[in-house]
DNA sequence: TGCGCACACCTTAGATACAACAGCGTGCCG
DNA sequence: CGGCACGCTGTTGTATCTAAGGTGTGCGCA
């Protein structure tokens, strides 16, 4: 634990100029502070870390193989996120999930969405969509659930795109991280919610087809209605 | 527009720091690191660092007197914030105000507002507004314009909070920043301008008092709208 | 004269070293 | 026996140092 160095972490030592710079090494450098980023928010919101683990620079520093200053920059832009909370000399708190930040993370999906359904939908998005929703039946048929899963939040990200605003969509995709840690295994609990989910999907994009703003709203507002339902079902 | 090296040398008018820092005061220590974001945040939206300049880690470092790490952090916030970008071994470069990003942030504003204005308004909420109300009346009289403008801030945001959403409340917080780069001199231009703010805070108000959410929507839409006409025409 | 290559400078990226601070336990003193 | 104070430990905050990357410029060569 308390191994002050990298020790192992040496993928660069290979000192013969010529393997490694032709092929020896397989360009093995995903940029370095970004690994610290994706593995504290993967555990995050995989839970392996849990809530109210208090996580300190050094430990993380240890665990990916870095030092401490990428794990401070990493931290800083999960605090931003709201996943973590930063505090003065302590460290680093996992944000447990609270029913506050539930029924912030759907209200504010709720109204991102809604706002995005209302907006007419051009050929182009409806195709988009349509092609979504296929390929989400095919693989709910498959029963690849984690695909499902992807290609369910692609969905929506898509409809929140199409309103061409930055800030929303960035927005939406926060929401949808934090919205992971909540719900994780929703689906895998509730397997007839896959095809209830494929619906609503569909429901969604009939009204957007007929361009029927209210029905898309008001769709998207019985759908986003029935994840709450789910996730607050599954508040531990 | 193509001046590629940052020529920002000169802004430093807050050089007094350094004396301040040394020996003036025994004891005072304002969070150092956050000295930098301030500094920065301050200087890109009053636009003394215009947009499309290319700031240095080695420059800010100097002009606030610390090290290149704590600038490192504040730079990293502030890119999230959406104020800069980082590019990877050039510098941060201060974002120029886009029309995208107006019609963005106004488009989001509008989105937040009317959602708040929506919800039945309290007694308390109502009080804390009229006093706000008020209180932008008198500075309004006295003349003090940036008085005025914080309390218009304020009035928004006291709306805003009132969802209890913590996510819209810090969203909209961050909207109201990047906004005061596009329309600093608004207020100032158009005199006229501030007794319309006003009546139109009353018209929300009054709405909202008489439990018409429509109608508080409506005055919403009408007040923002006439904020991003102003806006628009005060794009350089 | 024009093109290309190489070097040099300026930048960030990351690592390490150092200092200050907070919390806490223990031991001393009243 | 209780309270206070001191010091120890673990943490972050900051500074400095080294490596690597990229860009522009200048020189050499065709």
């Amino acid at each position: 634990m308390s191994s002050p160095r990298a020790t192992a972490a040496a993928p660069t030592t290979a000192s013969t100029i010529d393997s490694a710079t032709v092929s020896a090494t397989p360009d093995k450098r995903p940029p370095a502070a970004e690994r610290v980023y994706a593995h504290v928010k993967e555990a995050v919101l995989g839970r392996r870390y849990e809530g109210g683990m208090l996580l300190t620079e050094g430990e993380l520093a240890d665990a990916v193989g870095v030092s401490r200053t990428p794990v401070r920059e990493a931290l800083l832009r999960l605090e931003v996120e709201g996943l973590l909370r930063l505090y003065p000399k302590k460290g680093a708190l996992v944000l447990p999930v609270s029913v506050q930040e539930i029924g912030d993370v759907v209200e504010t999906r709720l109204l991102v969405e809604e706002h995005a359904a209302r907006r007419p939908a051009g050929p182009a998005l409806i195709a988009e969509l349509a092609e979504l929703l296929d390929r989400q039946r095919e693989l709910a048929e498959a029963g690849d659930l984690a695909q499902v899963a992807r290609v369910d939040r692609c969905f929506h990200a898509t409809l929140v795109r199409s309103t061409g605003n930055e800030i929303l969509t960035r927005l939406y995709d926060q929401l949808r991280d934090r919205q992971l840690r909540m719900g994780v295994a929703v689906m895998h609990a509730h397997p007839g919610r896959i095809a209830q989910n494929i619906a609503e999907h569909g429901e969604i994009l009939d009204a957007l087809r007929a361009g029927d703003a209210d029905a898309a709203v008001a769709a998207v507002h019985r759908h986003v209605g029935s994840v709450r339902a789910l996730l607050r079902g599954d508040v531990r």
